[in-house]
DNA sequence: TTAATATAGGACCATTCAGTCCTGATTGCA
DNA sequence: TGCAATCAGGACTGAATGGTCCTATATTAA
């Protein structure tokens, strides 16, 4: 029934593609970058991951996973909702000093590079924003709860609001913005959020 | 001494070639689309503009001319400086519904597709985003003089603050976001900016 | 043993890419 | 009239692209 057993690791495979990914970018990384960097022959490429665009959406599934795992350590650990929703947007200043690059947000710069083209990419991308704006959301309606935000407030607006002010520094980050301007905005677009009504 | 002269108007060849960028990047836009666009032969095309990256350069400057002199206009023609704010952010949303499909900003776009990699596009970039920073902080420093931003807090993040909001949003449009949910955030980032201190 | 699957490696494919070079015609200014 | 610059168009280059196919070997379970 079963052949021979598969030798490498898909997973430490794909987490590999991934950073190539988001480093580089879809485009820019070619099938040979991504061979030589997996350790991975032609045959075993195609044979496991069918084309470069399927392993791309594999990449956006398992990035989606980390960072929204990340998200939500990084919350339970938290003092409180407030304090993490201010450490995310803080934490990008981070990104300035990363030994990796200013290589931003893997779905964003997905966003930015393919649009609507492709359907599929499109699903990925929406569904990471989505999940990530979950998580938002819980935290802005604990942070309601606490009397941190406005409980008028619309929590699902407010959760949307944070995303794009994430998503606009990372960008800044990868356009050569510094520590300092980052902490900065990131400061005030957290101070705004808590004088919401 | 002098020649044939030119046939063809440079600016508006590089008008269609700014288009061409702005909505399918710089990569997949082949020298071929902008060949025919352009309605150039390859040899008028390099004795003109050098290299297609040396055209991006040009179709930078010129994206870059145009957003500032449209918000420049903009803000002469707004009933007030925090109109023009507010309706800078709103205007996003429009974006969703634009013929020429959801193309975000090319400044950003190229921010997101070049990061550092190139020295003199990231200046080019980092030009763009100085200019409309600077317009911003022309527009809060005026609202703040009308009384509708807190004259106390630093005008300078708030201008970088309104950047990475119009940034966020222009991402979220190519990721997908509808019209009514660009619209809300919008709002609530103009409210939050005028309860700022 | 056999069937099924995985391995490596390379040949091969058609296409596309940006860019160079050449020919030959056209046009304007001095 | 002649120089200088433009035009169009195509041949061509060298490199890279993602992807298919083939051969041969290895490893497992039934």
């Amino acid at each position: 029934m079963a052949g021979r057993p598969r030798e490498f690791d898909t997973d430490g495979a794909c987490e590999i593609a991934m950073h190539l990914f988001w480093s580089n970018g879809y485009d820019a990384t070619s099938l040979s970058d991504l061979l030589s960097a997996m350790e991975l022959s032609k045959s075993s490429f195609y044979q496991t991951f069918k084309s470069k665009l399927s392993l791309f959406e594999l990449c956006l599934e398992r990035y989606r996973e980390i960072i929204i795992s990340t998200m939500n350590t990084g919350m339970a650990n938290a003092p409180s909702a407030m304090a993490f929703i201010h450490f995310s947007l803080i934490d990008v200043a981070n990104d300035t000093t990363d030994p990796l690059g200013r290589r931003g947000c893997l779905m964003m710069n997905t966003a930015a590079e393919f649009g609507q083209r492709d359907p599929g990419i499109a699903r990925c991308v929406e569904a990471g924003i989505q999940a990530t704006r979950d998580v938002f959301l819980t935290a802005v309606t604990n942070a309601q709860t606490a009397g941190d935000i406005d409980s008028t407030a619309r929590a699902e607006v407010l959760a949307d609001y944070l995303i794009t002010v994430l998503s606009g520094l990372k960008t800044q980050v990868k356009a050569g913005a510094s520590h300092k301007k980052i902490t900065n905005i990131a400061d005030v677009s957290v101070a705004a959020l808590q004088r919401i009504t």
